[in-house]
DNA sequence: TAACATGTTTGTCG
DNA sequence: ACGACAAACATGTT
């Protein structure tokens, strides 16, 4: 479900539904999902709720609960969802469930400072941006791989994943191949565009307390990515696989790299 | 039914 | 050190 957008939009809604809020209990429906617990968060209130890169950090008293949703992680208030895989109890409010039909989904309850411990040698953040050119030609352009790959790369950037590096390069009309150490001044210009449009795109399209992406028989909002027609040149969107992973694109608007 | 899925980690190999 | 690849995690959707 989550990429950067999502999990901004999930880290705004909490601070909704928990900010100012005493917690009663965290309930463990399921072992799997809980990875880590240093503390009691019991009486705990909720003080602030942040994001960094996938990661989404709420704030008590004298913990840290860090939520990683990876593929198929949601957070909804209320009760009785289905795969309901933890849920956050609070007094005079809703609880918040994780939901999470693969049970991929990460929860670590730390002590205070254990968020920013963990995330050490995470990317830097290119939201909110704007970021330049040359801000990205710094992170990435020492790679050697094909630039989607270090796109995706959370040491490198933080937050983009499969989608949003899809869409990015779409319009950038850049190649997915093309080596990142290989983009001249103009193409990573092209990129820190692209970027900052697609990001607040997408954050502009979510709606409080619905973060939705994909949905299930709903609009695809992407323009590449699994769609069959580029929306600008009216040409096929092909797919490729790089990393095991499909990467969708315009070959017209994104010419194959010479060489 | 087999392939695929918005993510990350770990191990192997070049 | 860098990078490509496969498998693993665990299960729903197409």
């Amino acid at each position: 479900m989550p990429e950067l957008t999502e999990v901004e939009a999930f880290a705004q809604a909490m601070l909704r539904w928990c900010g100012g809020r005493r917690v009663t209990a965290l309930e463990r429906l399921d072992p799997t999902v809980l990875r880590t617990e240093e503390r009691d968060l019991t009486g705990m209130t909720v003080r602030g709720v942040s994001r960094r890169g996938k990661h989404l950090i709420v704030t008590l008293d004298d913990a840290e609960l860090m939520v990683h949703l990876r593929m198929t992680g949601q957070l909804l208030p209320g009760e009785g969802a289905a795969f309901v895989r933890a849920s956050l109890r609070l007094h005079d409010a809703a609880p918040v469930q994780l939901i999470d039909p693969r049970r991929l989904a990460e929860l670590h309850v730390l002590a205070p400072g254990g968020a920013a411990r963990r995330l050490v040698g995470l990317g830097d953040e290119p939201f909110p941006g704007p970021r330049p050119g040359s801000w990205w030609r710094a992170r990435l352009g020492g790679a050697r791989r094909p630039l989607k790959s270090a796109l995706m790369d959370q040491a490198l950037v933080a937050g983009l994943g499969n989608i949003a590096a899809s869409e990015i390069l779409w319009r950038a009309r850049l190649h997915p191949t093309q080596r990142a150490s290989e983009l001249n001044d103009g193409e990573w210009e092209r990129l820190a565009e692209a970027a900052e449009a697609f990001l607040s795109k997408a954050m502009s399209t979510q709606e409080p307390d619905r973060v939705v992406y994909i949905s299930r028989g709903g609009e695809n909002p992407f323009s590449v990515y699994q769609r069959a027609r580029c929306p600008r040149c009216e040409g096929p969107v092909t797919r490729l696989s790089q990393q095991g992973r499909s990467t969708f694109l315009c070959p017209r608007c994104q010419p194959a790299p010479l060489g």
